[in-house]
DNA sequence: GTGAAAGCGCTAACAC
DNA sequence: GTGTTAGCGCTTTCAC
């Protein structure tokens, strides 16, 4: 290729890498020969002598039972994409629940096989983001971490303030005994979740609150709706910290013959599929999920850039979505 | 790492890339100088002369209007991941659908960014898998290609079985006003789908057929239900060919006062999710999608091994998973 | 501003 | 069976 524009090896690799210092008449000289020839620099060659890689890793640390709620994992990596398609950055998938598989992405990293990580759905505390900065790549983390771990930034959504939201509307209806089904109270989206209906509650009088644990599933929540009912029987709103869970309290208030939302209003919480899918259709709260793929992307790439930047988390505003169910 | 075991590069490359012609004592001692030295290859040297990559690119060609039936992402990938993890093959992401991206695709091949391709979830007969292996890399496809792409190999579910069994099912109950909600019929699966019907009623006598067109949708479901019901008001059962739309016909059937299963009969398809969440809940005919995803990642690595490989298409068995909507 | 040359870490062909 | 050697295609000093 610099053959065909008659300058040398260096001088091409200047132009392909966008330095300033190359006159004008080279400049383009190496631009008409790398259309002409299609040319495509090879990036095994390249990373050998940059020691990057151009390759971002995203990591999938996902239990087989807590399966996401599921338009949850395309709309991230849709954004995810969309954000690095615009750079330089390949996107390397890999599942990684055991701890096997998690050695072996620190691995990747310390052998400079990726430049950077992005993990989704993380259990507790894991120690991984540590143990991956510790090795010498970035990371980028969707969902707030259990444990702060100091210089990995996150995405979230706002779950405290769609709860918060959410629960405020039913009182705004009317609703005065309103029962909470929560998520597990080992991850940050239901303790937020929770914390969201407390704050809508606190202070308000003649108000019955009521609290069933749940586990985000579907079948969680329908024991938890039959909880309640014992308890209370006049209950007349439920919030349930998913979707899944709300579409198993509506079928346990329509198996003790309550109507919903005539008799108990119902708002669940991530807008996934299933929202759109039941009857009544539910009332929920979404979550801009292929944006935060978006700003996973950003942060990660803004690490790249400069190693030394700190970055805060990105909080993404969540929306109530009415539909028939409160 | 050579001088470590006191041995030439070459041997050592050797050993590393499991040649046999190496005596038992160098063998040793290489592989005590990696352990001691932590060494793992560098990928980046290793493509530069071997002129492969152990990628494989997994392009999801997917419109955005058309979301697939959603656990399927997510357990394709972790099938395909649990297959690919025994090798050295890495996975990298692609969302391509514009013509521009899914250049960029062949661009990738022809530049051996990749050694292989699976595509996943492609429209109508895209020309892409053709092209691919024009720039020189084996394909696996996802899905029945709608125009006989001679040497591409894909994997599908067995459709057409799939909703014969379920069509049977009704029969076998007693149900003798069948209808069915197609999906679109510029797509294998809607095809195969509908030609399943046909088949499990073909020269059964007193029965009523009924056909009403759908998009995979849960719209268009409801729409069509309504259609049905007005053609026919004794209808006594339906199979939707997907299970959004399912539950679309559930919801028509509903607001026609038409009890589900007692009057009307509804199957689904796909096992996604919704059907389980839907009340009562959906009897369905289930795809063993993660089987698939291995069967993807198996199409491709033995085109990898042997370029020469003529591979016949793998059809996976479907199973009707009987809940209480039939 | 540009060319020449060194070398990134590895494999493969060849000689021994 | 093993050592030697020549690149793979690129970036990056270092002279000029």
């Amino acid at each position: 290729m610099a053959t065909e524009a008659n300058v040398s090896r260096g001088t091409a690799s200047r132009v392909v890498n966008g330095s300033l210092e190359v006159s004008p008449w080279a400049l383009k000289a190496v631009q008409d020969a790398i259309r002409k020839l299609g040319y495509v620099p090879n990036q095994a060659a390249r990373s050998l002598v940059t020691r990057r890689t151009d390759t971002v890793l995203l990591v999938v640390s996902e239990s087989e039972d807590r399966v996401f709620g599921e338009p949850f994992f395309v709309n991230l990596v849709r954004g995810l994409s969309q954000e690095l398609s615009s750079t330089p950055l390949q996107l390397n998938l890999m599942m990684a629940n055991t701890a096997r598989q998690h050695g072996k992405v620190e691995q990747q990293v310390r052998n400079g096989h990726v430049d950077g990580v992005i993990l989704i759905s993380l259990h507790g505390d894991d120690p991984l983001p540590t143990n991956i900065v510790a090795a010498g790549a970035p990371v980028a983390l969707n969902g707030r971490p259990m444990s702060d771990i100091g210089a990995v930034p996150y995405v979230d959504a706002d779950n405290e303030s769609g709860a918060r939201t959410a629960v405020e509307y039913l009182y705004r209806q009317g609703r005065r005994r309103i029962a909470t089904i929560t998520g597990p109270q080992d991850m940050a989206a239901g303790i937020d979740r929770l914390a969201g209906y407390r704050a809508a509650l606190r202070g308000k009088r003649g108000v019955t609150r009521l609290v069933a644990p749940g586990d985000f599933g579907q079948a969680s929540g329908e024991a938890a709706t039959r909880e309640l009912l014992a308890k209370d029987p006049q209950l007349d709103a439920v919030f349930a910290a998913s979707d899944l869970m709300a579409a198993g309290a509506m079928k346990a208030l329509r198996a003790a013959g309550r109507r919903v939302p005539d008799d108990v209003a119902v708002i669940g919480f991530d807008d996934s599929d299933l929202a759109r899918n039941t009857d009544p259709m539910l009332t929920t709260v979404s979550q801009p999920i292929q944006q935060m793929g978006r700003e996973l992307a950003k942060l990660l790439i803004t690490q790249l850039r400069d190693p030394d930047a700190r970055l805060a988390p990105v909080i993404l505003p969540t929306e109530l979505v009415c539909r028939e169910s409160a």
